[in-house]
RNA sequence: GACCCCUUCGUCUAGUGGCCUAGGACUCCAGGUUUUCAUCCUGGCAACACGGGUUCGAACCCCGUAGGGGUCGCCA
């Protein structure tokens, strides 16, 4: 039988990484087994599923690159079905009606558990039981008519033709309802798999007011879909070798539920953000190109195409994180930029650097051409007869001209703001601090 | 509280009775390469929750304890 999975989300405007995860699972599980993956919004709370928060689930899956087969099924189009199914269920005496009180709306339909001991082997997890009188009869239609999550979730599960249920493991103690479900609705139980939860920097759940746990979190944080798909697929999982970085294709080849972890995961930024890393030095040129031009738009940075490509260029292998781009460039495009007051104070407010930047100023202004190699031979030959160390040299220059201790590739660095502007700011450096 | 689940370096993990003086990755630290910055290379720190069994032998199997989590809604 051909695999089919789901993710199952209530659009309420806000993905949380753990049912993103879950969604990732779903789809390398699909796509191992050559099955789909589809896509059900559980919409039926009015209040909350608006069609900007369907759009932003929408986004996010797309941002992720997990590719939905078939129509996507709207659980409030079923309302209609699910009732007929209470009322079948009703007839055959598998339910009854009961005024359970408390908020006086009057009779609600009420599921009967068969009232025997349940068991199943979790995908995950192994075997899984209980015992019969841990499970309650439960409510599948309120007293105002509308059906209840856990008969909505089965119905839609077996109107996709849902094979393997992978949910998280809060979802536990509901499968044992949802097979009675199953059974009494004369429906082959699926497979289901319970993942762990992914937790805090504290160890706990992520609660509603940790705030950096939805997936538009981390891509205004600076990730890359890619990157963080691959990140959340190794938590939790891994393909049993050393591989971590690692393509869709590999992914998918190598997935697998029996080797997902059954406890507890915690996000660590500092991994994802290496992982970015790698990510953003895979990126195709045009890509990372494309990618900085809109960030230093919304940084608000105007600049010359060209002059911008070649500063980007600059920094192509150094960039961690989307975010990461704006402040790392800044400063070759205004010649307003601040010095960092400790690197002024220990390289460049020392004896002899005035000096030396007078003299360096000189020799570029000499330069017949003022390019990379030149810059390089030039302050080579400028140490050979001075007999200064390279560091005495390079450190007080890089700061003249970026106000920073740390950054690109010095002698590139000079070609792309050109003569005018480096003996400009060499200028200013000595006006400012040495004068 | 009852029931269920979980427990290997700080974090993500490998490990399914001998290959484990427990491997990899991130982070951190120390060297080295690069006569700038970064990269890179090498090395280092660091874990089987605890206690009992079973066994010639246990991170791996069993029991218990502790700790953590989940569920117990006319929420999903």
């Amino acid at each position: 039988m051909k695999v089919r999975t789901r993710f199952a989300p209530s659009p309420t405007g806000n993905v949380h990484i753990g049912n993103m995860r879950a969604a990732i699972y779903n789809w390398l599980f699909a796509r191992h087994h050559g099955g789909e993956f589809l896509l059900r919004v559980e919409d039926t709370d009015r209040e909350r599923s608006t069609q900007e928060a369907i759009q932003t689930l929408l986004d996010a899956m797309a941002w992720l690159k997990l590719d939905v087969d078939g129509e996507p099924l709207y659980q409030s189009t079923r309302m209609e079905i699910h009732l007929e199914a209470a009322e079948l269920l009703l007839s055959k005496g598998l339910a009854y009606k009961e005024d359970k009180g408390g908020l006086g709306q009057g009779e609600c339909i009420i599921f009967k558990m068969p009232g025997t001991d349940a068991s199943f082997e979790d995908g995950i997890k192994g075997s899984l039981s209980t015992a019969a009188e841990n499970m309650q009869d439960f409510v599948i239609v309120r007293s105002n008519g509308t059906p209840v999550f856990h008969l909505a979730n089965v119905l839609d599960d077996i109107e996709q033709g849902i094979t393997h249920v992978i949910r998280g493991d809060d979802h536990i103690e509901n499968t044992y309802r949802h097979m009675a479900l199953y059974q009494a609705l004369g429906a082959d139980v699926p497979n289901f798999a319970h993942l762990p939860m992914i937790i805090n920097a504290q160890g706990k759940p992520y609660s509603k007011r940790d705030g950096d746990a939805f997936v538009g979190d981390f891509r205004e944080k600076g990730f890359l879909g890619d990157a963080l798909f691959n990140y959340l697929a190794l938590l939790g999982w891994s393909p049993g070798d050393d591989r971590e970085v690692m393509t869709r294709d590999e992914m998918v080849e190598a997935f697998d539920l029996a080797r997902c972890q059954s406890s507890p995961a915690q996000v660590d930024l500092r991994k994802l953000t290496w992982m970015n890393g790698e990510y953003m030095l895979k990126l195709p040129t045009e890509e990372f190109i494309a990618t900085c031009f809109c960030e230093i738009e919304k940084g608000g940075i105007e600049a010359a195409p060209d002059y911008a490509k070649a500063v980007f260029g600059l920094v192509r292998e150094r960039v961690k994180t989307v975010v990461d781009i704006v402040p790392m460039v800044a400063y070759l495009f205004t010649e307003e930029f601040e010095y960092e007051a400790k690197a002024v104070r220990k390289k460049l407010q020392k004896d002899g650097v005035r000096e030396i930047l007078e003299q360096v100023k000189s020799i570029f202004q000499a330069l017949e051409i003022f390019d990379e190699a030149s810059t390089d031979q030039a302050i080579h030959d400028f140490i050979e007869t001075s007999g200064l160390g390279f560091g005495a040299v390079m450190a007080p220059l890089r700061i003249a001209i970026s106000g920073i201790q740390s950054g690109p590739d010095l002698f590139p660095m000079l070609e792309v703001l050109g003569r005018e502007r480096v003996t400009g700011r060499i200028d200013r450096t000595l006006a400012q601090f040495l004068a």
